[in-house]
DNA sequence: TGACAGTCAATAGA
DNA sequence: TCTATTGACTGTCA
């Protein structure tokens, strides 16, 4: 998946890969796709000491991923750069997973190797005093050859988008070349996201027969059920580190995110034990949307308050300045920063959540619409199935939830 | 073999 | 056109 077939070389991380920085990204070359790079083909990192990115990796001491974070998307902010375009260049990954790297950075010691594989990278990029000016000229690249194509398909009578346009295929199973019929994506409505979170809270780790229950009482395959629960849970645990994150920002000394001092030395702290945003060890959850910018899903415990957050976050979690004391973050036109910050980006992520309700409400089916009548006989059916969990809630076996 | 981490890619919204 | 979200998938590890 993007990446796997590191074997370039990099340098300036003999022991600390935040203390050197020499050479410099591959100047930008007319590539033959056009311009554009691809996920999983980043660009050579700066520098080589015949060490491959692994062995960095493995080598790196333990890298602040929030302060790299925030300082990576100040310089893609301040310079007009796109999450895709550096996704695809510096880290070889598609932009969803840069936005999602970006936006909930993972704690350095909960994440494996090849997790801090792209933290390592973006440090790197950081440290590069030509990051900046190499990823412009990889853009003006980007458009040269967008508009050299579009020229040509003008010509030609194709749309510059490409063949896949319209079209789409089977995620991992061909290349796009390959065309194939379109797997549909499947858009859980807020009723089915409430039962599925319920029956969470219930049993995180349901059983065979129980999803199976879930699946056909919410008119969903069994493999869409088993996926929620897994990207849940996942979810689930990131958000647990954040709030530590944060309570241990505030143990330090009170300050919010970002604010000086306080290094999140979280080591010991593992996430996704002994507390209940999910509801398995209590029954609160917790609102995350405003406070932790995780929504739903990956970001949703609810209905419990997260004053403790909103106070960490300071207002709206814009860190304080970023002190540049320590290890490397001396990036491009940057103050650089780092150590004591550690928490996470407090985006304000709009509100939305599903009220169990059985109303449908509009943003639910906009994304997908589906057919009416079916909706409404689902979100009637699901209505009940949450009055039922929420009764089931006394119950621990979930054989004993009526469906 | 199942759980989990990491990522892709479709889609929505700004 | 960009970023954010999120269902689905793959690879790794115990």
């Amino acid at each position: 998946m993007g990446e796997g077939d590191e074997t370039e070389s990099v340098n300036g991380l003999t022991g600390d890969p935040l203390a050197s920085q020499s050479s410099s990204l591959k100047p930008p070359s007319e590539d033959p796709s056009g311009g554009e790079s691809q996920p999983g083909t980043p660009l050579p990192l700066p520098g080589h000491s015949g060490l491959s990115i692994q062995e960095m990796v493995a080598m790196s001491p333990e890298l602040d991923t929030y302060a790299i974070t925030k300082k990576v998307k100040e310089v893609l902010t301040d310079n007009n750069l796109g999450q895709r375009l550096f996704g695809e260049t510096i880290l070889g990954l598609t932009q969803g997973s840069v936005s999602d790297l970006l936006a909930r950075p993972k704690p350095w010691h909960k994440l494996s190797l090849k997790g801090r594989e792209p933290f390592v990278r973006m440090q790197l990029w950081l440290q590069d005093p030509h990051s900046v000016e190499k990823l412009m000229d990889m853009k003006r690249l980007e458009k040269k050859a967008y508009m050299k194509r579009r020229l040509s398909s003008l010509s030609d009578g194709h749309s510059v988008d490409g063949a896949l346009v319209g079209t789409d295929y089977v995620q991992g199973s061909q290349s796009p070349g390959q065309q194939q019929l379109k797997k549909p994506r499947v858009v859980l409505g807020p009723e089915e996201k409430e039962a599925l979170k319920k029956a969470y809270q219930q049993k995180p780790y349901p059983s065979p027969k129980t999803i199976e229950e879930l699946a056909s009482q919410l008119n969903l395959k069994t493999s869409t059920v088993i996926n929620w629960f897994h990207n849940y849970s996942t979810f689930t645990g990131m958000y647990k580190t954040n709030v530590l994150f944060i309570e241990e920002i505030q143990a330090a000394g009170g300050a919010g995110p970002g604010s000086e001092g306080g290094s999140p030395s979280l080591r010991g702290s593992k996430s996704g034990e002994g507390d209940s945003c999910d509801g398995t060890e209590s029954e609160g959850t917790v609102e995350t949307r405003q406070g932790l910018g995780l929504e739903d899903h990956r970001g949703a415990c609810k209905d419990h308050d997260m004053e403790a957050e909103s106070e960490a976050g300071g207002s709206n979690n814009s860190p304080a300045q970023i002190d540049c004391t320590t290890s490397g973050l001396a990036g491009p036109g940057s103050s650089c920063g780092q150590s004591g910050l550690g928490l996470f980006s407090l985006t304000d992520a709009s509100s939305s959540s599903a009220a169990s309700s059985t109303n449908i409400p509009a943003s639910g089916s906009a994304r997908n619409p589906r057919d009416n009548n079916l909706r409404k006989k689902k979100a009637a059916n699901l209505n009940n199935i949450i009055h039922r969990l929420e009764k089931a809630a006394s119950k621990e076996d979930p054989s004993e939830w009526e469906f």
